[in-house]
DNA sequence: TTGTACGCGTTATCAA
DNA sequence: TTGATAACGCGTACAA
């Protein structure tokens, strides 16, 4: 059908003098082969452009070298998450170098979030999936268990799950938020939490009032949807309380940010009225005024890792629980100390 | 290798007491089948729960059933575009209902842009790809071209192209800014522009000259690189002159909030001593304060488009320019008439 | 080391 | 016109 005029493996074999099959070890370094034939065959098959089809390959070997990422949230809460791009980069970064490839995949209007994961393993699309976004009582796990394919997912399922974990201790950046807010004299500290729901949104939680209890401050907390108009709704509330708090950690930037933007509309001077502090450390929080405290993972870093961790698993690896370097507090200029007097517990 | 037992057009056709052919020519609804076999093999298919192997297929028939969308720029200033997310999900839209599968492809540290392309086609991993952000001159073109496989353009290149090109203008919605700014009384307007390598950012600067001299407006137009620290370092720059501007019109969203930003730590207040406008409509921009005026794409749309176009080029359909809707301007916050006496030319 | 079957559809050729 | 047969795409795996 192609006009492509590819030397195949059996061109080469003849060329060399040899079978397709010797030809085929000689290129896959396995033994077998007379190392002055091997070398014959190399030069043959360097000489002659040879590159084997991915297709044919694929068709006998029965992998498709190709791995899946399904995105399952709305594009404009993805659009406003600074996390995917830099974690894609960082598959990326192992998949190119593989010779892998990413398919990426999103729900859609019309197909629903099951049948693509469906869709991309009936029509042995990939190896393997990454499952992100971890909501509790996931059922991907589950599906993709049933599916047959390998798997990471991005953090510690809360049930029973075959995949390696790739994951980074959230909780623990939300702990040096606290810290750090305590540490200036806050006492009253409001966390602006994404859906229980949603593992991550959940753990974040989580490690808030549990922090917020070792350091003896009085705390709350409000769920969202992880958006940004949910994050500005969620701080409205909060101020309109009769003692509002005077810092208040977010579970992303985005709502961070969106906070900032109502905090000032009421006219608060963040920090001096209000401390603010956010999660994933976009880029934009530090061009903003004031600049954002937030917290910052290596999301890159952690797409590598994923990434890593999918091939082994398409290789047979045993699943395995893999933790990433605990993220890190960047102070900014939303974060001081609490006005004087401003809490009158 | 694998351990399906999914059935094979071979299992169809013995069932249906055929041949391999002919249980082909009925599911591919070719002619030279009579009408009671083929309903008798369509009905067995169906019992067998029969698909075609996509591998098979594509090894037979020479396609991918994929096309990819190769990412150049760096994964910081795609995390702070909003248009990316967008767009994927609309070519998903389209692509979730044909068959075809989104390849996404980052240029990495160790592997070009250049080198991408070619590995994705040298595998045959896509039937064609989505060129984005078109660069002037842009050797992308001639690349593609070069390496026979079918491709679309966002926008239109400034070289000769044999590819269908899908295209926004850009500039409709950089003249709603400067005309609704001219409208609120501004006579001294200034663009913070993309690189003039980068075919939207030069039209979006071109535009602006246009509508500035058009409306007699005092313009002046500053290139970045489209981050948010260029566009703070540009908006530096401009309030630094002897006489700063009245306004400021963005290329893009982050270089906008980037922009407010720089205003606010300077003492500005945003509208009343600046006015300001983005570009894309991100959805973070209502929730600043004040909030942004943007001229808003159908980014999602334009995906769709984007997609459709693709499926039509691989399949042979001649290439042609595609025109979607011009841009609106959402009048927000940060756009008021300049302050009186403000100007002194 | 070689030969060959196999994975699985598609399509060209040919017979009825 | 209806249908069967076989070659093809290409690499891998196993028996010989």
């Amino acid at each position: 059908m192609t006009n492509d005029t590819r030397p195949t493996i059996a061109d080469v074999a003849r060329r060399a003098g040899v079978s397709k099959g010797l030809v085929s070890f000689a290129l896959n370094g396995r033994a077998g082969v007379a190392a002055e034939t091997r070398d014959r065959i190399l030069a043959v098959a360097a000489d002659m452009g040879f590159s084997p089809s991915l297709r044919a390959r694929s068709l006998s070997v029965g992998r498709a070298f190709a791995c899946g990422l399904v995105i399952g949230r709305s594009p404009d809460v993805i659009a406003a998450d600074p996390f995917f791009p830099s974690f894609i980069a960082g598959v990326e970064d192992e998949f190119s170098i593989s010779g892998q490839v990413l398919v990426l995949a999103a729900a859609t209007p019309g197909r629903h979030e099951e049948d693509t994961y469906r869709g991309l393993v009936a029509d042995r699309r990939v190896d393997g999936v990454i499952l992100s976004d971890l909501r509790a009582d996931d059922p991907r796990i589950a599906l993709v268990a049933e599916l047959g394919i390998a798997a990471v997912t991005l953090g510690v399922p809360d049930v029973a799950s075959p995949f390696t974990s790739v994951s980074v201790d959230d909780g623990a950046g939300i702990r040096l938020a606290v810290d750090h807010l305590a540490d200036l004299g806050h006492t009253d500290i409001a966390h602006v939490a994404g859906p229980a729901g949603m593992l991550h949104g959940r753990s974040r939680a989580d490690a808030f009032e549990r922090a917020a209890a070792a350091r003896g401050i009085r705390s709350r907390v409000v769920a969202t949807d992880f958006s940004a108009a949910d994050g500005a709704r969620a701080t409205d509330a909060l101020l309109d309380a009769d003692i509002p708090p005077t810092a208040i950690v977010y579970s992303n930037d985005n709502m961070a940010i969106a906070g900032l933007g109502r905090a000032q509309r009421r006219g608060l001077i963040v920090p001096r009225d209000l401390s603010l502090t956010g999660f994933d450390d976009a880029e934009i929080g530090r061009h903003l005024f004031p600049a954002l405290t937030s917290v910052a993972t290596d999301a890159r870093g952690w797409g590598a890792a994923a990434a890593r961790a999918l091939l082994a698993a398409t290789t047979g690896a045993p699943a395995e629980a893999r933790m990433l370097p605990d993220p890190r507090l960047i102070v900014r200029a939303s974060t001081a100390a609490p006005r004087a007097g401003t809490q009158t517990a």
